[in-house]
DNA sequence: TGTCATCAATAGACAGGTCAAACCTTTTGC
DNA sequence: GCAAAAGGTTTGACCTGTCTATTGATGACA
């Protein structure tokens, strides 16, 4: 059995946030004793663990009701896969930034400035502290999630076909 | 010359929005008239302009200044590049998350109790191929780039306190 | 001159999740 | 037996960006 301040302990967390669970009713102490503390049993710290799990995955605390009450599988499972598709149009949403971001920076004639060349790109690059290694990283990535606002930038920055496809290559 | 709700809806922002961004100095009236009122002119609406297109990238508003006001267009470049890569890490963020969900949704019985021992979870990876180098590797790359997924992984397999401790420190 | 719209300035709400702090009571330890 | 530590409850801060609400003054129009 455990204190609330041994519980939260246990799991890195603050104190706050265990009653912060209790509040919504997603964690309840197994009891109290006479002095009004709250004791935590094997199935409590149980319970705690999926919650941070869950919490671990962005399920919303007003949702992990869902995943820890009911225990239908199917319902878990579609609680967790509609998450899953709230975390993917997140993702997009960077995304469509990200290809802004390219597009407006290898454009710079929106900002009446010079145009951003090869060398230009890659010492700005090396400028924000990026290795070799993490501007090819970078490229892959871009690559992989975006190829055509990948292709966009490259051509933006006036490379040579023939080096596209070498950079576009990497990714295989 | 454009009073600030006109302004406004030029944009479709509403007028508060115009004032917080005037409270945080990145966009003053040209002038104002006798009795008070702010008056917009062609340069306001440009910078509003550039204001809004910049925060459609998500750029933060504490950070506008950087690209408004100072016209070394290498540290603009360096800004925006540098947004880039903190909206990459968001990405990598919910990526992460997304995978955890799915691995999580292939074996569920991972967050029951009792059911994946430490022993068993070691046999899973000595199946797997993996000499106990390996599984050390894997523990310090898990505890670098995810610890707390890392612990709750570890108290899934109702390993001792002491023994998380050890595994958990083999990364320093 | 009354009425309605619009402006100014300021304050607070909201979202989500966690933490800190304040203040009071109980337990613990020496 | 006194002080520290840890429990209780409750409230507020933090973050970011935008919105609503309030009150009071001004402008335009009939």
């Amino acid at each position: 059995m455990l204190t609330i301040s041994q519980l939260a302990k246990t799991f890195s967390i603050s104190r706050t946030t265990v009653l912060y669970y209790e509040r919504e009713g997603l964690l309840l102490p197994k009891n109290r004793s006479d002095n009004g503390y709250r004791w935590y049993g094997d199935l409590e710290v149980e319970r705690l663990r999926k919650i941070m799990a869950y919490r671990s995955f962005g399920v919303p605390v007003a949702q992990l009701y869902l995943l820890l009450d009911r225990h239908d599988e199917v319902e878990q499972q579609t609680v967790l896969l509609e998450h899953f598709h709230a975390l993917e149009a997140k993702v997009q949403e960077l995304r469509v930034q990200q290809k802004a971001i390219v597009q407006f920076m290898g454009q710079p004639e929106l900002l009446d400035e010079n145009v951003v060349t090869k060398d230009r790109w890659t010492q700005i690059m090396r400028d924000a502290g990026l290795s070799d290694d993490d501007m090819r990283n970078w490229h892959m990535q871009f690559e992989k999630s975006e190829p055509q606002g990948h292709l966009v930038f490259l051509r933006s920055l006036n490379i040579s076909e023939e080096e596209i496809e070498v950079i576009r290559g990497w990714s295989d």
